[in-house]
DNA sequence: GTTAGCACTCTTCGAATGAGAGTGCTAAAT
DNA sequence: ATTTAGCACTCTCATTCGAAGAGTGCTAAC
């Protein structure tokens, strides 16, 4: 089912139906097209297209006598090439732009901002994958001797961003022997990631023959403990916002979707997708391969520190979702979360 | 309406109601009892104590013509007097107690684990209160110098949790003197509150007319921001099991109660009296000030460090739920959260 | 190419109906 | 004095039916 070409009429008609069934949430016939949008042509003229969009697979009937409703393939067409981006009012630009202004630095805090004020503004849910401590590079990195064997790691991505991690290992290091190691570390670790941090340790020490010193061989287990066992982390708000949409009145298909939400980590690999893609991404029903996202939309943008690109942010509605709008949420937030993230000199 | 004396037939009825309420979820009429519970006694007799039971308030019918259903002074009744707490079995101990098992003994974790065990095997929703940072007593504190004026608040309590917190002082103070503070601040943290420290600190700065003397300046202000706008964290899980039960198949009631879920701060609230009260609580539907618990109850007990309360974990369900199995559930995590925070040396 | 007209289909809603469950009451039985 | 059987009554729930309404596809006329 390859791309058609659409007359001009087709596409106005095809626009005029998924807005008023985006907004109206019933399928919409040939009458009121023609009231509300075609006045000069007929319920009858009107109709005829739509028959020809309905062969083409981009509208669909629910039952024999009823309107039209959008497939998803109609959807697509219509965020490709027949929508266009609207700017946000300047009212909710700087209702974003207060929403998110984190006061610590607090990675966690300001996952959580994000998510809150973006499902606030959309009225759907929001979704934010957290960066990876393998994705930052690091303006700093402390340890923190808890208890025996146990440290807590303290990292201070170039962004500004606080993560923190406590690791266990299998020997007790004492403060001052962590700070020495934390020191050398610091030296090291301009601007680069973790991983390559640990990838220069290991050369220096084939180079140098230096196998036996203490300091960097507890440095290295340091910083492989401090990578080690991590997986993508989502945060999720406003879920219930879903459940107000009167296409989820029916309570089998509810229970699925907040089974979706809590079990995260087929959120994770798709939101993976995205990440790995780089721009904004719509995602329309079952293009998913989440059986769950079946009746489902998502709007997603990754977000970065300079040109590091380290998590996505972005929005779960119904299909019948105003995509205009929310592909201009999502865009400027993410922009906003960039920004943030880039001036490190917060 | 005070505590009437049952005799032992109404008793024996009552609870054979609740029973078989809680079962099935639906209004139980007197043949079902006589049937189940009392073959003895035939359908007749009974419905003249279910009477007798509704006048005094335990019982109520939906409708004229149906059976039974218990009344929150009902389920009260029972939760008092009638229900005999039976233990869980060895397999769902052992389960509980390799749920909550936190590698790294971060607050956060351990919240959250103890809520994923908790909704798992109730199959309701659970809910932690995190310990307050006012509410501990601290064995080490650490200052970890970011950015600025920005520091990471590093507490290790004397149960072995680690939480973390990020402030912003009016000042830039520099890692040598952070330490330098940090090493006073440990010296008089000895098993007593932070609020304590505070406390002590001003005496001393009151009795040796220190007022200039920077460190114990400083010190008192890294103490009051630490201690500063700190509000109650509630951890939520499995609320979409909530979604499964029949009475909640009404859209509105749901809609309803993931909004209540979503707005902690009340969940919170009555989550504090919990803790202040001290003991395991069963709080019945409409027995809770808060509206959207109207139809729900909850299943509270606090949990301890030593003889320090400091949080509280519960699960929350439908007034229609297994009180005694739940409170055994609630009552045995309680403890084992509790063993896992007094036994410090993990 | 466009439109009016019309028969047809399908959903939705309300009313009517009957079955079923359970009660309360009375009078008889224990 | 309890307990029980019997019965009329009430209320819900599921089903059926029919009418109303919305929308379509097709045909023939403009």
């Amino acid at each position: 089912m390859h791309t058609h070409e659409l007359s001009l009429r087709q596409r106005q008609i095809l626009k005029a139906v998924i807005h008023d069934y985006i907004t109206s949430g019933e399928p919409v016939g040939s009458r009121s097209i023609s009231r509300r949008h075609h006045s000069s042509l007929s319920a009858a003229t009107i109709r005829n297209v739509m028959a020809d969009l309905e062969e083409i697979g981009y509208l669909s009937q629910p039952h024999t006598s009823a309107g039209r409703v959008p497939t998803d393939l109609g959807y697509r067409f219509y965020v490709d090439t027949l929508m266009h981006r609207p700017r946000l009012s300047k009212v909710e630009e700087s209702r974003i732009e207060q929403g998110i202004r984190p006061s610590s630095g607090q990675a966690e805090e300001l996952m959580q901002e994000t998510t809150r004020i973006l499902s606030h503004l959309s009225r759907y849910a929001a979704v934010v994958l957290a960066p990876k401590l393998t994705q930052s590079t690091w303006r700093r990195i402390d340890f923190v001797h808890l208890h025996r064997e146990r440290i807590l790691v303290v990292l201070v991505a170039d962004s500004g961003l606080v993560q923190q991690k406590v690791i266990v290992l299998d020997e007790v290091i004492d403060q001052p022997e962590l700070d020495r190691i934390s020191r050398y570390l610091n030296t090291v670790l301009a601007g680069v990631s973790l991983q390559e941090v640990r990838n220069r340790i290991v050369a220096r020490m084939a180079e140098e023959r230096d196998e036996f010193n203490e300091l960097m061989r507890r440095a290295l287990e340091l910083s492989d403990k401090t990578l080690e066992g991590e997986e993508g982390q989502v945060y999720i708000g406003g879920a219930a916002n879903i459940a107000h949409q009167p296409e989820f009145a029916d309570v089998k298909k509810m229970k699925e979707i907040f089974g979706a939400f809590e079990e995260k980590s087929k959120l994770v690999k798709i939101l993976d997708e995205c990440l790995a893609q780089g721009g904004l991404r719509v995602i329309i029903g079952r293009e998913s391969e989440i059986r769950e996202m079946r009746e489902l939309s998502l709007i997603a943008s990754p977000y970065k520190s300079g040109d590091h690109v380290l998590g996505v942010l972005g929005i779960v509605g119904p299909k019948r979702i105003a995509y205009d709008r929310m592909v201009a949420l999502v865009d400027f937030t993410a922009r906003l979360l960039s920004n943030i993230l880039t001036e490190a000199d917060a």
